[in-house]
DNA sequence: GAGGCATACGACAACGTTGTCGTTATCCGG
DNA sequence: CCGGATAACGACAACGTTGTCGTATGCCTC
């Protein structure tokens, strides 16, 4: 048989063992009151001796939940962030007894399978999503979420903030500190990398970037700004083209550390010293960032940490109504990283 | 409240609008034969009509199966291979109709959480899990899983390859080939950096490149194998220690990719060129490899497709009994890349 | 045309919990 | 000592499927 055939031992069993009623031990099992002390105890020693646990099915039907919790990439393919992401969202639901499904939207073959999503949505019974950027920002996957009644906490939503509870941190505060952090060094010609315009965080950080110079009193010439689309491949061409300009940038602001390392691989074929003849500084402290020679300065994004906050703000809705709370936002703080890939200019 | 409340369409109302029993909308539902063609397609439009979808719980309490796949780590905390691990697994899992549940074995604070685990595998009641390295040779959680009757199948196993169906790949031929490409470019002093030794993947790789050094006469000095721990950082001291050798090696074979980026960075704090003064060559094709500069000459590990023919080995085993296959070994390709980093030695 | 045998259904009982509500004891105040 | 509240249970019906088995119908065979 295909079945899962366990031990066999239900609620039932544990009842009559007890001279109890079924509905008893589900008292004991979930810590209701209305069950004494001594029935309790009896009830407990009982179901340790035989080592019961709930069906999880039968349990899902009955109080219709699945304690299981949805994190919806459009494709697993930055590891780094998946990575972390899932780090702390784990954490979380572990805590609270629940257990995470991973789901991508979009299929194999690229197309972005909204109709398959909403088969997942609709099967699995999440009691609750976590919405992955840029998954978060699209109007789609919103409408088929809400149609489903799914519970959902979106991290770093670029729109709608009101639409739905969220996490975020400040990368325009963030990237403007780390754009100030090279002016204060000494540096005047800082150059930029950016990222996807739809994605919230690489739009942000380049207006952090923009920010402090304004605020430097400099304006930024058009070609000081290079496109990426946050992969390093993209960093590497962003850098030979910055590399080329006279007069050359003492410094490259990269918008995430893969495109800082592209910068650096850049560097290194046209045999560009850094820090000393180029600083260059990336965003999201990815570890390969920290195997870099120099070691790459950065900004930590606490990535593990929001996943973990949204996960528990889906929790604390499903909880005990007494207890319940309805946290709509939640802000986590950045860190600077200085390491050794920046450092004031020479000459 | 906090339940679930979905549309509330059931088999029920299916049936009572197709005028047939909830049986046959249960046979159209699974394909099951039993139902003529023309009852099919009434039925098959109703439920279209609705936008009916089977509740979950109730089909996995009815048939005893879960529909859930859960993918085990000891932790969460190589990001590349977790993401690959998933993302093949997803693939597999989504063809067949499941969904995939990451666990991980090891508490937050580190401890190893058995009793956690085996709690978690008797509440989700997982059809099946794939246990990653190096979990699958942990007799506690092999013994954990089989107690729990849940089928397994193990990735890159070490020991007892009886036990249980698993995937893995040639991890020794691929050393070996690597060592030997090095060699037929002109090195002659190779050095290796190893990886833990309860890792069967380092084991086999080191094993590897000793073979190929035998295979060509040199009798492998002590000191040209320098520990590592899979982590950048070991490669870092590693090659460090290599390159203070008198005579230095020509060549760096490290056991993965994040070890020969450390690698790559001492050669780079200690001015010495690579390729022209060092070849270094990594394993496992990790993307920041490609990002390095001069880009990693590695080998690619099949990690998604060993995850993904994993699941589709459990998958196959729930499947229709008519069809069922148990298939108890399966072995993926390996496929050298050939980049920057290794060249002939001058001079 | 009787007998045998597929095929196409339906009735009904699981599956193992939780939710609702009723029924006892028990306690307390006046 | 009575009425009313409260706590501690139990009976029983959901929950929405799948599995088992029985039954009617049609067709083929000789």
């Amino acid at each position: 048989m295909a079945r899962n055939d366990r031990k066999g031992v239900t609620i039932v069993d544990i009842a009559r063992e007890a001279g109890v009623s079924i509905k008893t031990v589900s008292r004991v099992i979930n810590r209701e009151e209305g069950a004494g002390a001594e029935v309790r105890a009896r009830v407990q020693a009982i179901i340790d001796k035989h080592d019961y646990r709930p069906n999880a099915s039968a349990r899902n039907l009955s109080s219709r939940r699945s304690y299981l919790i949805g994190v919806i990439f459009l494709r697993l393919v930055s590891h780094h962030y998946v990575g972390e992401v899932q780090a702390g969202a784990l954490r979380a639901a572990r805590r609270a007894g629940y257990q995470l499904v991973v789901e991508q939207v979009e299929a194999a073959d690229g197309r972005f399978d909204l109709e398959a999503f909403a088969a997942v949505l609709a099967n699995v019974a999440f009691d609750g999503v976590v919405l992955t950027p840029p998954l978060c920002d699209d109007q789609d996957v919103l409408a088929a979420v809400e149609a489903a009644g799914v519970a959902y906490v979106r991290m770093a939503p670029n729109t709608e903030p009101g639409r739905a509870p969220f996490v975020w941190m400040d990368d325009l505060e963030a990237a403007r500190e780390q754009t100030l952090g090279l002016w204060d060094m000494g540096h005047r010609r800082i150059a930029f990398v950016g990222g996807p315009s739809d994605h919230r965080a690489a739009v942000q950080r380049r207006e952090g970037y923009l920010q402090a110079m304004r605020e430097r009193g400099v304006a930024v010439p058009a070609e000081w700004i290079a496109p990426g689309d946050f992969f390093g491949l993209s960093g590497f061409y962003a850098g030979e083209a910055l590399l080329a300009l006279d007069p050359r940038p003492t410094a490259i602001f990269a918008g995430n550390d893969e495109m800082a390392l592209g910068v650096l691989a850049a560097a290194a074929k046209h045999g560009v010293a850094v820090p000393e003849a180029l600083s260059v500084v990336g965003f999201d402290n990815a570890p390969a960032g920290e195997m870099s020679w120099p070691r790459l300065t950065t900004v930590h994004q606490p990535t593990a940490e929001m996943a973990e906050a949204a996960v528990e703000m889906l929790v604390k809705r499903f909880g005990d109504a007494r207890f319940r709370e309805q946290i709509t936002e939640q802000k986590l703080d950045y860190r600077l990283v200085v390491r050794g890939s920046a450092a004031p200019p020479r000459g």
